[in-house]
DNA sequence: CAATGACTTACTGTTTACAATCTACAGAGA
DNA sequence: TCTCTGTAGATTGTAAACAGTAAGTCATTG
């Protein structure tokens, strides 16, 4: 028997789609393209030298994840970042977050910890570094790591439909915040310590209050009501 | 200007994949398909009388709402309910509508509140008549008043994407504790009355006592641990 | 001058055809 | 008899062609 470690990486065992979504994502969070902007499927589709199948499949993968609206016969158009959307997924994150910590806080054990602990590490050294691109890297490997052990096939699905837009948040924070890279290690070290104690509820209040301060914070940018 | 209220419908402004969509699910969770069994693109497409491409867009969604599984160049598998599904649509769905109903209790006014009294109202007669496929679907719309009235995109499309397995949930139920038909009303008039003190936290904790519930009637049905 | 209606254009929704990939089974070798 | 390998068959992934729809433009009419 061959260990897992080993299998080959299978150069691609994901169908184009998938790359194209994850390609067009990383595009879109990083401010390629403006606000209400017209994506039409051909065009995507010679530039990324793709048919308009996978292309098609993408546009409605991210549609399901908030970065573009589809209107039927019009076509694919960037979302614009409301206060509306910051306070949606803030909320309904909140909400599958103290589930996921709540599960996930008695089943990391110290394997779980240790990466937590690594990722903790790395922060510190970002505030003498100060690139805010890790900054974001690091934030979510964090809470990565609580849906990755939170053993919740579905809550981690709802999580991956909501990270592409707190990256959008994550990056607009430190664009207009930039001395916030200071204190984000201090911030998820008391998180870390509170999943450490082992119960559910002190979990929960945890990612409550961690969860209630990005927002707090979001709400002064200013962004269009809807 | 014409009040929005009163614009026409619009017969079917949804495309043939959504269509689909909808025919596939209300045959699952009607259960013309024994678990396991492999959908197969083409006799799909043969069958509904259009091509692959609305097919496959079906399938995809109902992968995400879990009613079937996809193999890379495998194709589409029905799954087999497990006491994990049960598990994680019950906690998901706890986390997302204690959510919703904190917010709709001060959103619902007199408006809402009339319409889930209408809702109540059938679910009495229903004790007489012992339908259980109207229980089912009243049960459903009680909720779907909750969602409607919480104003959060996103909360509902995460509900959307659950309903269909709490369906089938739903039925099963009513396959194996035939009893219960009698006590719908009462638990759900119970939760009404707690929504109506306008109360987020007393909202949150009658939807936790009422999902908790239907959680533990379930978890007494026989099914496989995955 | 405003409003309506037909026309044009460009895009998406759908269908069809082709290519790549996987599974299953049979046969050869140890 | 068991294991491995090669081939055949079937199914999905991808590409390209076709058809339908909505927005925009411009002429026409009240």
């Amino acid at each position: 028997m061959i260990p897992d470690d080993v299998v080959s990486p299978l150069p691609s065992q994901r169908g184009l789609g998938d790359l194209v979504t994850d390609v067009l994502r990383e595009m879109i969070t990083g401010g390629k393209f403006q606000p209400g902007q017209h994506l039409k499927e051909t065009e995507l589709a010679d530039a990324l030298k793709v048919s308009r199948g996978p292309i098609r499949q993408a546009l409605t993968r991210l549609e399901e994840e908030g970065h573009v609206e589809i209107r039927r016969h019009r076509g694919a158009f960037i979302s614009t970042l409301t206060k509306t959307d910051v306070e949606e997924v803030h909320t309904l994150r909140g909400a599958i977050e103290k589930l996921a910590a709540s599960r996930a806080c008695t089943r990391m054990q110290g394997v779980g910890f240790a990466e937590m602990d690594a990722v903790l590490e790395q922060m510190k050294s970002v505030d003498t570094k100060i690139d805010p691109e890790d900054a974001v890297r690091l934030d979510l490997q964090f809470h990565d790591i609580i849906y990755a052990y939170c053993d919740h096939a579905r809550v981690l699905r709802v999580w991956e439909s909501i990270r592409g837009q707190v990256t959008v948040f994550l990056r607009a924070r430190n664009a207009s915040f930039p001395d916030f890279l200071d204190v984000g290690y201090s911030e998820h070290k008391e998180l870390r310590d509170a999943l450490a104690l082992g119960d559910p509820q002190a979990a929960q209040d945890g990612i409550d209050k961690h969860i209630l301060g990005a927002y707090e914070r979001l709400k002064r940018l200013n962004l269009p009501d809807r």
